[in-house]
DNA sequence: ATGGTGGTCGCACCA
């Protein structure tokens, strides 16, 4: 089975080239992020002429998740969706959602951004972040995956310029030890140990040449549990994604998973 | 600085 994580920065507006990724790599499952599409305004048509189902939630402006699959999708959940002391019914949004395909547990993440460290998004990330991981306890028997955007950079080698995020959020110590947390829970980061070398980023601002100058983060994983890091035979970041014009800030994370 | 979205076709908000 082969497994991907996307942030796509609105699905509607990428939609060829989500259709594109999913034929070019023969992908089985794709965890989308920041789909930016109500449920009715999914471009289900060609998702579903390839053979794919779709289960979509949370939508908000900017948010929303997904995960697509053509081998089975089941028990669809939707986790995460308060917003706590944020007031606006409208900030009330699912950065998680989960289902079951072909026996794998497949968590499509969109951890809140933080925004500044000072921000009360800030917090309410930790918080967040303190929420899926004592969910995620309970899901590390089975093959699990949680993937997606996790908007930290957990390694100095994960930052183009470590000088330039002394006052920012995603490399922060507390932002860190929760995604450390994670790893000493027994998730594995099954993607890294087969992208050897330096080149290792997920995403690349939009403005500054930030992806022709390759000056971008890695912050977004496939964490796997013990049963499904054990059947991971290989994966690898399609930064070419990232080229030319229609581009997503981020590009996909794919994971080849044996039977 | 760039790009997507919404509610209007210039601008605020978010990443």
């Amino acid at each position: 089975m082969r497994l991907a994580t996307w942030n796509v920065n609105s699905l509607r507006s990428r939609i060829g080239r989500v259709e594109a990724f999913l034929e070019r790599h023969d992908i089985d499952v794709l965890a989308l992020q920041e789909t930016k599409a109500r449920e009715d305004q999914l471009p289900l048509m060609g998702l579903q002429s390839l053979g794919y189902e779709v289960a979509a939630a949370g939508y908000h402006q900017w948010n929303g998740v997904a995960i697509i699959s053509r081998v089975g999708l089941e028990d669809v959940q939707i986790g995460f969706e308060e917003m706590p002391g944020f007031g606006d019914p409208l900030t009330a949004e699912a950065r998680a959602i989960g289902a079951t395909c072909a026996g794998v547990r497949v968590w499509s993440l969109y951890v809140p951004n933080g925004r500044k460290v000072e921000d009360p998004h800030y917090a309410y990330k930790l918080d967040w972040l303190a929420r899926l991981r004592a969910a995620a306890l309970d899901w590390r028997e089975g093959p699990t995956a949680l993937v997606g955007d996790w908007n930290i950079a957990p390694l100095d080698e994960d930052v183009f310029d470590m000088a330039q995020f002394k006052t920012s959020t995603h490399v922060t110590p507390p932002e860190r030890a929760a995604f450390q947390a994670f790893l000493d829970d027994g998730y594995v980061d099954v993607v890294r140990p087969h992208t050897p070398g330096p080149d290792v980023y997920t995403y690349w601002d939009y403005y500054r040449q930030r992806y022709e100058r390759n000056r971008g983060l890695r912050i977004d994983f496939v964490l796997g549990s013990a049963p499904f890091a054990s059947r991971v035979t290989g994966a690898f970041i399609d930064r070419d994604e990232r080229a030319g014009t229609g581009a997503s800030d981020h590009a996909p994370v794919v994971v080849d998973l044996a039977d």
